[in-house]
DNA sequence: TCTGGGGTCCTAGGACCC
DNA sequence: TCTGGGGTCCTAGGACCC
Protein backbone atom coordinates (compact mmCIF):
# COMPACT_ATOMS: atom_id res chain seq x y z
CA UNK A 1 0.00 0.00 0.00
CA UNK A 2 2.52 2.14 1.09
CA UNK A 3 4.61 1.38 -2.09
CA UNK A 4 1.82 2.35 -4.62
CA UNK A 5 1.56 6.02 -2.96
CA UNK A 6 5.28 6.31 -3.02
CA UNK A 7 4.84 5.27 -6.37
CA UNK A 8 2.46 7.77 -7.50
CA UNK A 9 4.20 10.32 -6.00
CA UNK A 10 7.20 9.60 -8.09
CA UNK A 11 5.15 9.54 -11.28
CA UNK A 12 5.80 12.71 -12.86
CA UNK A 13 8.90 13.68 -14.63
CA UNK A 14 9.34 16.83 -16.28
CA UNK A 15 12.37 17.90 -18.97
CA UNK A 16 12.83 21.57 -18.88
CA UNK A 17 14.88 22.03 -22.57
CA UNK A 18 16.34 25.80 -22.64
CA UNK A 19 17.95 27.26 -25.59
CA UNK A 20 21.75 27.73 -25.02
CA UNK A 21 22.35 31.74 -25.15
CA UNK A 22 19.21 31.63 -27.75
CA UNK A 23 20.00 35.52 -29.35
CA UNK A 24 23.76 34.34 -29.77
CA UNK A 25 22.98 31.30 -31.23
CA UNK A 26 20.46 32.59 -33.73
CA UNK A 27 23.19 35.02 -35.10
CA UNK A 28 25.68 32.36 -35.32
CA UNK A 29 23.56 30.29 -36.85
CA UNK A 30 23.68 32.75 -40.30
CA UNK A 31 27.46 33.82 -39.24
CA UNK A 32 29.74 31.10 -38.36
CA UNK A 33 32.48 33.20 -37.96
CA UNK A 34 31.37 34.17 -35.03
CA UNK A 35 31.58 30.88 -33.59
CA UNK A 36 34.15 30.69 -30.59
CA UNK A 37 34.33 34.82 -30.31
CA UNK A 38 32.45 36.64 -27.57
CA UNK A 39 29.51 37.99 -28.91
CA UNK A 40 26.60 40.11 -27.05
CA UNK A 41 22.62 41.12 -28.37
CA UNK A 42 21.40 44.64 -27.33
CA UNK A 43 17.88 45.32 -26.04
CA UNK A 44 15.54 47.73 -27.65
CA UNK A 45 17.76 51.05 -28.65
CA UNK A 46 20.98 49.41 -28.07
CA UNK A 47 20.44 49.57 -24.68
CA UNK A 48 21.22 47.11 -22.30
CA UNK A 49 23.17 43.43 -22.82
CA UNK A 50 20.17 40.80 -23.28
CA UNK A 51 22.43 37.79 -24.49
CA UNK A 52 25.67 36.96 -23.81
CA UNK A 53 27.75 34.48 -25.69
CA UNK A 54 30.11 31.65 -23.12
CA UNK A 55 32.97 33.85 -23.58
CA UNK A 56 31.24 36.82 -23.03
CA UNK A 57 29.86 35.66 -19.21
CA UNK A 58 33.61 34.45 -18.73
CA UNK A 59 34.62 37.88 -18.90
CA UNK A 60 32.45 38.92 -16.05
CA UNK A 61 29.68 40.73 -18.34
CA UNK A 62 26.09 40.79 -16.63
CA UNK A 63 23.18 40.01 -17.78
CA UNK A 64 21.10 43.37 -17.89
CA UNK A 65 24.18 45.84 -18.15
CA UNK A 66 24.19 48.91 -20.02
CA UNK A 67 26.13 48.55 -22.46
CA UNK A 68 27.47 52.03 -22.42
CA UNK A 69 29.46 50.59 -18.90
CA UNK A 70 31.18 47.93 -21.19
CA UNK A 71 32.89 50.22 -24.04
CA UNK A 72 35.91 49.34 -22.63
CA UNK A 73 35.37 45.60 -22.29
CA UNK A 74 33.95 45.94 -26.03
CA UNK A 75 36.96 46.86 -27.49
CA UNK A 76 39.62 45.40 -25.88
CA UNK A 77 37.91 42.03 -26.29
CA UNK A 78 36.90 42.44 -29.77
CA UNK A 79 33.10 41.50 -28.39
CA UNK A 80 30.49 41.11 -31.35
CA UNK A 81 27.77 43.64 -30.69
CA UNK A 82 24.56 42.78 -32.16
CA UNK A 83 20.75 44.50 -32.06
CA UNK A 84 18.08 42.47 -31.02
CA UNK A 85 16.58 40.79 -34.17
CA UNK A 86 13.14 39.76 -32.98
CA UNK A 87 12.04 38.51 -36.23
CA UNK A 88 14.90 36.15 -36.43
CA UNK A 89 14.78 34.65 -33.00
CA UNK A 90 10.78 34.47 -33.05
CA UNK A 91 11.20 32.25 -36.10
CA UNK A 92 13.96 29.94 -35.06
CA UNK A 93 12.20 29.40 -31.85
CA UNK A 94 9.38 28.41 -33.88
CA UNK A 95 11.34 25.74 -35.37
CA UNK A 96 12.68 24.25 -32.18
CA UNK A 97 9.45 24.38 -30.37
CA UNK A 98 7.95 21.60 -33.93
CA UNK A 99 10.87 20.28 -33.50
CA UNK A 100 10.25 19.28 -29.64
CA UNK A 101 6.58 18.46 -30.57
CA UNK A 102 8.32 14.84 -32.09
CA UNK A 103 9.34 13.90 -28.54
CA UNK A 104 6.06 13.96 -26.22
CA UNK A 105 2.74 14.92 -26.55
CA UNK A 106 2.47 17.47 -24.25
CA UNK A 107 4.58 20.38 -24.55
CA UNK A 108 4.33 23.78 -22.68
CA UNK A 109 6.16 26.55 -24.44
CA UNK A 110 7.13 28.70 -21.29
CA UNK A 111 9.29 31.46 -23.25
CA UNK A 112 10.72 32.12 -26.87
CA UNK A 113 14.05 29.92 -25.61
CA UNK A 114 12.27 27.64 -23.28
CA UNK A 115 9.91 24.51 -22.81
CA UNK A 116 8.54 22.22 -20.91
CA UNK A 117 8.29 18.80 -22.12
CA UNK A 118 5.80 16.14 -20.02
CA UNK A 119 8.19 12.57 -19.92
CA UNK A 120 5.90 10.81 -16.91
CA UNK A 121 4.86 8.56 -19.06
CA UNK A 122 8.62 7.71 -20.77
CA UNK A 123 9.75 7.28 -16.83
CA UNK A 124 10.78 3.47 -17.46
CA UNK A 125 13.04 4.39 -20.13
CA UNK A 126 16.57 6.17 -19.59
CA UNK A 127 15.53 9.54 -19.58
CA UNK A 128 19.31 10.60 -20.14
CA UNK A 129 19.49 8.90 -22.88
CA UNK A 130 15.77 10.38 -24.08
CA UNK A 131 17.50 13.71 -23.30
CA UNK A 132 20.66 13.12 -25.62
CA UNK A 133 18.30 12.58 -28.48
CA UNK A 134 16.37 15.67 -27.92
CA UNK A 135 19.69 17.68 -28.00
CA UNK A 136 20.90 16.28 -30.93
CA UNK A 137 18.07 16.30 -32.72
CA UNK A 138 17.37 19.62 -32.30
CA UNK A 139 20.72 20.63 -33.24
CA UNK A 140 20.53 18.75 -36.61
CA UNK A 141 17.03 20.06 -37.63
CA UNK A 142 17.38 23.91 -36.43
CA UNK A 143 21.29 24.15 -35.59
CA UNK A 144 20.58 26.00 -31.98
CA UNK A 145 22.37 23.80 -28.77
CA UNK A 146 19.99 23.08 -25.94
CA UNK A 147 20.41 22.32 -22.60
CA UNK A 148 17.95 19.23 -20.69
CA UNK A 149 17.00 19.04 -17.39
CA UNK A 150 15.05 16.21 -16.06
CA UNK A 151 13.37 16.05 -12.68
CA UNK A 152 9.96 14.72 -10.80
CA UNK A 153 8.66 18.73 -10.64
CA UNK A 154 9.16 21.83 -12.95
CA UNK A 155 10.96 23.62 -10.27
CA UNK A 156 13.44 20.82 -10.02
CA UNK A 157 13.60 20.41 -13.84
CA UNK A 158 14.69 24.20 -14.07
CA UNK A 159 16.81 23.45 -11.37
CA UNK A 160 18.29 20.10 -13.08
CA UNK A 161 18.90 22.41 -15.99
CA UNK A 162 21.29 24.89 -14.44
CA UNK A 163 23.33 21.69 -13.84
CA UNK A 164 23.07 20.43 -17.75
CA UNK A 165 23.92 23.78 -18.14
CA UNK A 166 27.53 23.31 -16.77
CA UNK A 167 28.14 20.44 -17.90
CA UNK A 168 29.93 18.57 -20.68
CA UNK A 169 26.90 16.22 -21.93
CA UNK A 170 24.20 18.94 -21.84
CA UNK A 171 22.14 16.67 -20.26
CA UNK A 172 20.64 16.03 -16.33
CA UNK A 173 18.58 13.60 -14.88
CA UNK A 174 17.86 14.89 -11.08
CA UNK A 175 15.75 11.89 -10.21
CA UNK A 176 18.39 9.27 -10.86
CA UNK A 177 20.67 11.39 -9.49
CA UNK A 178 21.54 9.35 -5.80
CA UNK A 179 21.49 12.78 -3.54
CA UNK A 180 19.16 15.20 -4.90
CA UNK A 181 19.91 16.86 -1.43
CA UNK A 182 23.44 17.17 -1.86
CA UNK A 183 22.44 18.79 -5.17
CA UNK A 184 20.56 21.07 -3.53
CA UNK A 185 22.74 21.98 -0.72
CA UNK A 186 25.40 23.34 -3.96
CA UNK A 187 22.18 25.59 -5.43
CA UNK A 188 22.57 29.47 -4.55
CA UNK A 189 19.22 30.71 -3.35
CA UNK A 190 18.82 33.29 -5.59
CA UNK A 191 19.34 30.60 -8.65
CA UNK A 192 15.81 29.13 -7.87
CA UNK A 193 12.74 29.66 -10.21
CA UNK A 194 10.70 31.67 -8.45
CA UNK A 195 13.41 33.44 -6.05
CA UNK A 196 14.14 37.00 -7.44
CA UNK A 197 16.43 39.94 -6.11
CA UNK A 198 13.62 40.62 -2.99
CA UNK A 199 13.24 37.26 -1.75
CA UNK A 200 16.45 35.88 -1.63
CA UNK A 201 18.02 38.90 -0.24
CA UNK A 202 15.30 38.71 2.53
CA UNK A 203 16.19 34.40 2.73
CA UNK A 204 19.84 35.37 2.93
CA UNK A 205 18.73 38.09 6.04
CA UNK A 206 17.09 34.79 8.01
CA UNK A 207 20.16 32.27 7.34
CA UNK A 208 18.81 30.88 4.30
CA UNK A 209 21.26 30.39 1.72
CA UNK A 210 20.51 27.20 -0.32
CA UNK A 211 17.83 25.80 -2.09
CA UNK A 212 18.40 22.93 0.52
CA UNK A 213 17.58 25.28 3.67
CA UNK A 214 14.70 26.89 1.76
CA UNK A 215 13.68 23.44 0.68
CA UNK A 216 13.93 22.28 4.83
CA UNK A 217 13.01 26.09 6.22
CA UNK A 218 9.74 26.34 8.53
CA UNK A 219 6.90 26.45 6.52
CA UNK A 220 5.36 28.99 8.39
CA UNK A 221 8.03 31.81 8.14
CA UNK A 222 7.83 31.16 4.01
CA UNK A 223 4.13 31.10 4.17
CA UNK A 224 4.25 34.70 5.85
CA UNK A 225 6.52 36.11 3.86
CA UNK A 226 5.59 34.62 0.26
CA UNK A 227 1.99 33.46 0.82
CA UNK A 228 0.70 30.50 -1.39
CA UNK A 229 3.56 31.12 -4.02
CA UNK A 230 6.37 30.52 -1.45
CA UNK A 231 4.77 27.05 0.09
CA UNK A 232 4.45 25.39 -3.23
CA UNK A 233 7.69 26.52 -3.98
CA UNK A 234 9.46 24.56 -1.27
CA UNK A 235 6.72 21.56 -2.17
CA UNK A 236 8.03 21.78 -5.39
CA UNK A 237 11.93 21.33 -4.00
CA UNK A 238 10.57 18.41 -1.95
CA UNK A 239 9.78 16.63 -5.13
CA UNK A 240 5.94 16.84 -4.68
CA UNK A 241 4.90 18.67 -8.23
CA UNK A 242 2.48 21.33 -7.64
CA UNK A 243 2.75 23.05 -10.56
CA UNK A 244 0.72 21.71 -13.80
CA UNK A 245 1.65 21.38 -16.99
CA UNK A 246 -0.22 24.74 -18.98
CA UNK A 247 -1.40 23.09 -22.58
CA UNK A 248 -4.19 25.44 -23.06
CA UNK A 249 -3.12 28.48 -24.64
CA UNK A 250 -4.72 30.70 -22.61
CA UNK A 251 -6.11 34.00 -23.94
CA UNK A 252 -4.40 36.63 -23.04
CA UNK A 253 -5.15 39.08 -20.09
CA UNK A 254 -3.54 42.28 -21.08
CA UNK A 255 -1.67 43.69 -24.30
CA UNK A 256 0.77 46.44 -24.12
CA UNK A 257 2.89 48.18 -26.36
CA UNK A 258 5.63 50.68 -24.71
CA UNK A 259 9.28 51.70 -25.67
CA UNK A 260 11.87 54.17 -24.80
CA UNK A 261 12.57 57.09 -26.92
CA UNK A 262 16.65 57.42 -27.90
CA UNK A 263 15.93 61.03 -27.21
CA UNK A 264 13.68 62.39 -25.21
CA UNK A 265 10.53 63.99 -25.91
CA UNK A 266 8.84 67.32 -24.43
CA UNK A 267 6.58 68.36 -26.64
CA UNK A 268 2.67 67.44 -26.97
CA UNK A 269 2.61 66.64 -31.03
CA UNK A 270 5.61 64.19 -30.58
CA UNK A 271 4.05 62.13 -27.41
CA UNK A 272 0.80 61.79 -29.44
CA UNK A 273 2.60 60.40 -32.40
CA UNK A 274 4.65 58.08 -30.29
CA UNK A 275 1.64 56.90 -28.51
CA UNK A 276 -0.53 56.85 -31.75
CA UNK A 277 2.19 54.42 -33.68
CA UNK A 278 2.11 52.34 -30.04
CA UNK A 279 -1.78 52.16 -30.37
CA UNK A 280 -1.76 51.07 -33.61
CA UNK A 281 0.42 48.50 -32.87
CA UNK A 282 -1.41 47.10 -29.84
CA UNK A 283 -4.89 47.36 -32.18
CA UNK A 284 -2.95 44.71 -34.54
CA UNK A 285 -1.81 42.56 -31.66
CA UNK A 286 -5.50 42.35 -30.86
CA UNK A 287 -6.74 41.70 -33.99
CA UNK A 288 -3.80 38.86 -34.02
CA UNK A 289 -5.08 37.65 -31.15
CA UNK A 290 -8.77 37.71 -32.34
CA UNK A 291 -9.61 40.07 -28.98
CA UNK A 292 -11.37 43.26 -28.11
CA UNK A 293 -10.33 45.47 -25.40
CA UNK A 294 -12.68 46.98 -23.20
CA UNK A 295 -9.92 49.30 -21.49
CA UNK A 296 -7.14 51.54 -22.13
CA UNK A 297 -4.17 52.90 -20.23
CA UNK A 298 -1.90 55.20 -21.45
CA UNK A 299 1.36 56.66 -19.64
CA UNK A 300 4.35 58.13 -19.85
CA UNK A 301 7.53 58.62 -17.86
CA UNK A 302 10.93 60.74 -17.51
CA UNK A 303 14.30 59.13 -17.16
CA UNK A 304 14.34 57.03 -13.76
CA UNK A 305 17.99 57.43 -13.66
CA UNK A 306 17.52 61.51 -13.41
CA UNK A 307 16.44 63.78 -10.85
CA UNK A 308 12.50 64.77 -10.59
CA UNK A 309 11.23 62.05 -12.05
CA UNK A 310 7.69 62.12 -13.13
CA UNK A 311 5.55 59.62 -14.15
CA UNK A 312 2.04 59.90 -15.12
CA UNK A 313 -0.23 57.49 -16.51
CA UNK A 314 -4.32 57.56 -17.96
CA UNK A 315 -6.99 55.00 -18.19
CA UNK A 316 -10.36 55.04 -19.79
CA UNK A 317 -13.34 52.50 -19.88
CA UNK A 318 -14.99 51.98 -23.12
CA UNK A 319 -18.95 52.02 -23.67
CA UNK A 320 -18.02 49.39 -26.00
CA UNK A 321 -15.07 46.88 -27.02
CA UNK A 322 -13.34 46.78 -30.13
CA UNK A 323 -10.10 46.24 -31.65
CA UNK A 324 -10.47 48.85 -34.40
CA UNK A 325 -7.15 51.20 -34.80
CA UNK A 326 -8.89 54.39 -35.26
CA UNK A 327 -11.78 54.10 -32.29
CA UNK A 328 -9.10 52.98 -30.02
CA UNK A 329 -6.68 55.63 -31.21
CA UNK A 330 -8.81 58.69 -30.83
CA UNK A 331 -9.33 57.44 -26.92
CA UNK A 332 -5.47 57.07 -26.63
CA UNK A 333 -4.99 60.17 -28.57
CA UNK A 334 -7.43 62.35 -25.13
CA UNK A 335 -5.73 60.11 -22.70
CA UNK A 336 -2.50 61.33 -23.90
CA UNK A 337 -3.28 65.59 -23.38
CA UNK A 338 -4.07 64.49 -20.13
CA UNK A 339 -1.06 62.87 -18.93
CA UNK A 340 1.00 65.77 -20.87
CA UNK A 341 2.72 67.80 -18.71
CA UNK A 342 5.27 71.00 -20.28
CA UNK A 343 8.58 70.83 -19.56
CA UNK A 344 8.97 67.23 -18.91
CA UNK A 345 11.30 65.00 -20.83
CA UNK A 346 9.44 61.82 -21.79
CA UNK A 347 12.08 58.95 -21.86
CA UNK A 348 9.38 56.42 -22.59
CA UNK A 349 5.29 55.76 -23.03
CA UNK A 350 3.22 53.20 -23.93
CA UNK A 351 -0.11 51.98 -24.11
CA UNK A 352 -1.80 48.71 -22.08
CA UNK A 353 -5.33 47.31 -23.55
CA UNK A 354 -7.36 45.68 -20.78
CA UNK A 355 -10.64 43.60 -20.62
CA UNK A 356 -9.97 41.77 -23.24
CA UNK A 357 -12.61 39.79 -24.68
CA UNK A 358 -13.00 37.47 -27.76
CA UNK A 359 -13.61 39.30 -30.63
CA UNK A 360 -16.88 36.82 -31.36
CA UNK A 361 -18.33 37.93 -27.40
CA UNK A 362 -18.71 41.75 -27.94
CA UNK A 363 -21.41 42.96 -26.49
CA UNK A 364 -23.63 45.29 -28.42
CA UNK A 365 -24.36 48.23 -26.96
CA UNK A 366 -27.68 49.76 -26.46
CA UNK A 367 -26.67 52.96 -26.83
CA UNK A 368 -24.43 52.37 -29.90
CA UNK A 369 -25.61 54.59 -32.74
CA UNK A 370 -23.07 53.05 -35.45
CA UNK A 371 -25.21 50.45 -37.65
CA UNK A 372 -24.18 46.96 -38.77
CA UNK A 373 -23.19 48.61 -42.35
CA UNK A 374 -20.89 50.71 -40.96
CA UNK A 375 -19.13 48.09 -39.03
CA UNK A 376 -18.90 45.71 -41.23
CA UNK A 377 -16.95 48.37 -43.40
CA UNK A 378 -14.67 49.11 -40.51
CA UNK A 379 -13.67 45.72 -39.83
CA UNK A 380 -12.73 45.10 -43.49
CA UNK A 381 -10.91 48.04 -43.24
CA UNK A 382 -8.53 46.95 -40.74
CA UNK A 383 -8.04 43.44 -42.57
CA UNK A 384 -6.99 45.18 -45.33
CA UNK A 385 -4.78 47.23 -44.01
CA UNK A 386 -3.17 44.15 -41.62
CA UNK A 387 -2.77 42.05 -44.35
CA UNK A 388 -1.36 44.51 -47.24
CA UNK A 389 1.33 45.09 -44.15
CA UNK A 390 1.98 41.73 -43.62
CA UNK A 391 2.54 41.02 -47.12
CA UNK A 392 4.63 43.98 -47.90
CA UNK A 393 6.44 44.65 -44.31
CA UNK A 394 5.82 46.50 -41.20
CA UNK A 395 4.22 50.27 -41.52
CA UNK A 396 3.53 49.75 -45.23
CA UNK A 397 0.18 51.16 -44.70
CA UNK A 398 -0.15 52.96 -41.31
CA UNK A 399 -2.40 56.65 -40.32
CA UNK A 400 -0.77 59.87 -40.59
CA UNK A 401 -1.44 60.61 -36.87
CA UNK A 402 1.79 58.17 -36.20
CA UNK A 403 3.81 60.65 -37.45
CA UNK A 404 6.52 61.56 -40.65
CA UNK A 405 8.78 63.00 -38.50
CA UNK A 406 9.45 60.01 -35.77
CA UNK A 407 12.05 60.88 -33.39
CA UNK A 408 10.97 58.69 -31.13
CA UNK A 409 11.60 55.54 -33.15
CA UNK A 410 13.33 52.96 -32.00
CA UNK A 411 17.54 53.12 -32.26
CA UNK A 412 18.73 49.51 -34.16
CA UNK A 413 21.96 49.79 -34.98
CA UNK A 414 23.43 46.65 -35.38
CA UNK A 415 21.21 45.11 -36.80
CA UNK A 416 21.25 41.56 -38.31
CA UNK A 417 19.78 40.94 -41.78
CA UNK A 418 16.13 39.15 -41.67
CA UNK A 419 17.26 35.53 -42.69
CA UNK A 420 14.29 33.79 -42.40
CA UNK A 421 11.21 35.80 -42.55
CA UNK A 422 12.01 38.61 -45.43
CA UNK A 423 12.71 37.41 -48.53
CA UNK A 424 15.27 40.71 -49.57
CA UNK A 425 16.73 39.28 -46.83
CA UNK A 426 17.70 36.03 -47.61
CA UNK A 427 20.90 34.57 -47.40
CA UNK A 428 22.61 34.34 -50.46
CA UNK A 429 25.09 31.20 -51.00
CA UNK A 430 27.65 31.68 -53.84
C1' DT B 1 -19.40 54.38 27.71
C1' DC B 2 -20.85 50.77 24.50
C1' DT B 3 -21.70 51.70 17.36
C1' DG B 4 -22.20 44.13 13.53
C1' DG B 5 -20.41 40.84 10.69
C1' DG B 6 -19.49 38.50 6.81
C1' DG B 7 -19.31 38.03 1.99
C1' DT B 8 -17.93 39.60 -2.76
C1' DC B 9 -15.80 42.37 -6.02
C1' DC B 10 -12.36 45.44 -7.62
C1' DT B 11 -7.96 47.72 -7.75
C1' DA B 12 -3.26 48.99 -6.80
C1' DG B 13 0.93 47.43 -5.83
C1' DG B 14 4.43 44.11 -5.33
C1' DA B 15 6.67 40.18 -6.42
C1' DC B 16 8.23 37.19 -10.14
C1' DC B 17 9.47 35.34 -15.09
C1' DC B 18 12.23 35.53 -19.69
C1' DT C 1 25.79 61.77 -23.16
C1' DC C 2 24.15 56.56 -23.20
C1' DT C 3 20.03 52.29 -18.62
C1' DG C 4 14.49 46.98 -22.67
C1' DG C 5 9.82 45.11 -23.30
C1' DG C 6 5.98 42.21 -22.40
C1' DG C 7 3.84 39.38 -19.51
C1' DT C 8 1.83 36.54 -15.03
C1' DC C 9 0.07 35.74 -10.36
C1' DC C 10 -1.02 36.94 -5.54
C1' DT C 11 -2.43 39.86 -1.70
C1' DA C 12 -4.16 43.58 1.08
C1' DG C 13 -7.41 46.78 1.61
C1' DG C 14 -11.38 49.55 0.34
C1' DA C 15 -16.16 49.80 -1.43
C1' DC C 16 -20.32 47.95 -1.27
C1' DC C 17 -24.11 44.96 0.02
C1' DC C 18 -27.42 42.72 3.03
Amino acid sequence: MLSTVLDRKAEKRFALVDCNNFYVSCERLFNPALMGKPVVVLSNNDGCVVARSQEVKDLGIKMGIPVFRIYELIKRYDVQVYSSNYSLYGDLSGRVMSTLAYFAPDVEIYSIDEAFIDLSGFRYRDLTEYGNEIRQRVLQWVGIPVSVGIAPTKTLAKLANLIAKKSSSGVFDLSVYPSMDEILSQVDVGDIWGIGFKYATWLRDKGINTALQLKNADESLIRAKMGIVGVKLQLELRGESCLAMELLDNPKKGTCVSRSFPQSIDTLPELKEAIASFTHRAAEKLRRQKQSASVITVFARTSPFRDNFYSNSATAELDLSTNYTIELSRVAAQLTESIYRKGQNFKKAGVIMTGLVSEKQVQGNLFDVSNDEEKMRSRNLMSVMDTINEIYGRDTLRFASTGVIQVWKTKSEQRSPKYTTCWQDLLEVS
